[in-house]
DNA sequence: AGGTGTATGTCGCAT
DNA sequence: ATGCGACGTACACCT
């Protein structure tokens, strides 16, 4: 990785065109070639950059970083105030634990925790608009589609909807209802499910997470 | 901005658990107190990281950088490699050109580029569930709600049904159709408007920038 | 503070 | 490659 402190200007030309006045910035070029250009503030995200693969000409006072999509970046070096290099090797890599996924695995061996009676039939559900999270039944033997959010709003809604029309017109499956279940649904979200007469359920992870405690974690 | 590279392992708890073994890293902490670490590729986001506002405890070989949310990164700190820091001063900000906003104003001065004879009322008209991007009144003096997004996928054609859906029931207003009008659109919106009955408009924006070459750009 | 919509989103997975 | 959904999305804007 190669960082280098300078006073520069910087434009970028593709998906839109941008430009960053004179100003003393980090310019970060990683091994695989991606460049970014960094204030001394808001957040991880750069202030401008270029992803790899692409292809870094430099030049006297001037980088130009271009790409085969036709995106340009071209930072104007004014002065190097620090400059240095250092090759790291490669990263192994980030574990993650306990998002949307794990909330669906926890749901799908409880559906008991969503509604009484309700019996799992399958995970991940294929329709040909995209898989659904979990196919149930209930107690009186009607299908029922549930989607599972981390945080519940109006697309979650949508996307239940859609799989609950389509998995309707499968005359095995139907009458199929949908259950939007979340840790939190906005109250806007919980409207639009009322008119589109989708079910509302607010889980807690935690607890559910607590039941299951007997499990092993990743890590 | 502070850059530290260090042979460290990490671990987060908050959103999610995540945990990074040891290697190599670059650890850079703003001037804000925003931590990130990268690793020597995979584009410009961090393995890890905290955004301000946030405390970083500092004690031998080990930084705990906490939040009041409770979220809580911790890097252990094997060997440092080397270690640099400099201040920068503020930043002047970027400068874009180009993006949905701009497009909305140019097809806003031109709506007859998304039909022949469309008439604009208003942009940005408001409804309890949102503002449409452009009301137009069409050749025959009915009512037309236009959706602008640079790339058309499905939300944006049920974002824009919603709205049809809502104005509809507008008295002074009806009938409402909707158009849906974007850079490119995907094989799937396309399908997805239609059964919606939305129109589909592809524009290039290089080309209404030229028409419009009389007004001056951004710089 | 919370909700909604945008993003040069990025990233991963399936087609 | 492209489409599609998730993301510790971040971020601006508005209520």
């Amino acid at each position: 990785m190669r960082l280098v402190i300078a006073r520069c200007s910087v434009t970028y030309e593709g998906r839109l065109t941008a430009y960053l006045p004179s100003a003393i910035r980090l310019l970060m070029v990683k091994a695989d070639g991606c460049v970014a250009v960094h204030a001394d503030g808001g957040a991880y995200k750069p202030l401008n950059w270029m992803n790899a693969p692409n292809h870094l000409e430099e030049s006297d006072g001037s980088w130009v970083v271009t790409n085969t999509k036709g995106e340009r970046l071209e930072i104007e070096i004014e002065e190097v105030l620090h400059e240095f290099d250092h090759s790291m090797g490669l990263d192994p890599g980030l574990q993650k634990d306990g998002v949307e996924a794990h909330l669906q695995v926890l749901l799908a061996e409880r559906p008991e925790e969503i509604e009484a009676g309700l019996r799992l039939i399958r995970r991940e559900y294929p329709t040909d608009i995209g898989p659904v999270d979990l196919l149930c039944e209930d107690g009186e033997g009607n299908t029922v589609a549930v989607e599972i959010k981390r945080n519940g709003g109006i697309d979650g809604v949508e996307q239940l909807a859609r799989y609950v029309e389509r998995l309707d017109r499968d005359p095995r499956l139907q009458p199929v209802r949908g259950i939007f279940v979340a840790q939190s649904i906005t109250p806007q979200a919980k409207t639009l499910a009322e008119s589109r007469a989708v079910g509302c359920v607010e889980v807690d992870y935690d607890a559910l997470r607590g039941i299951e405690s007997s499990v092993p974690t990743l890590f």
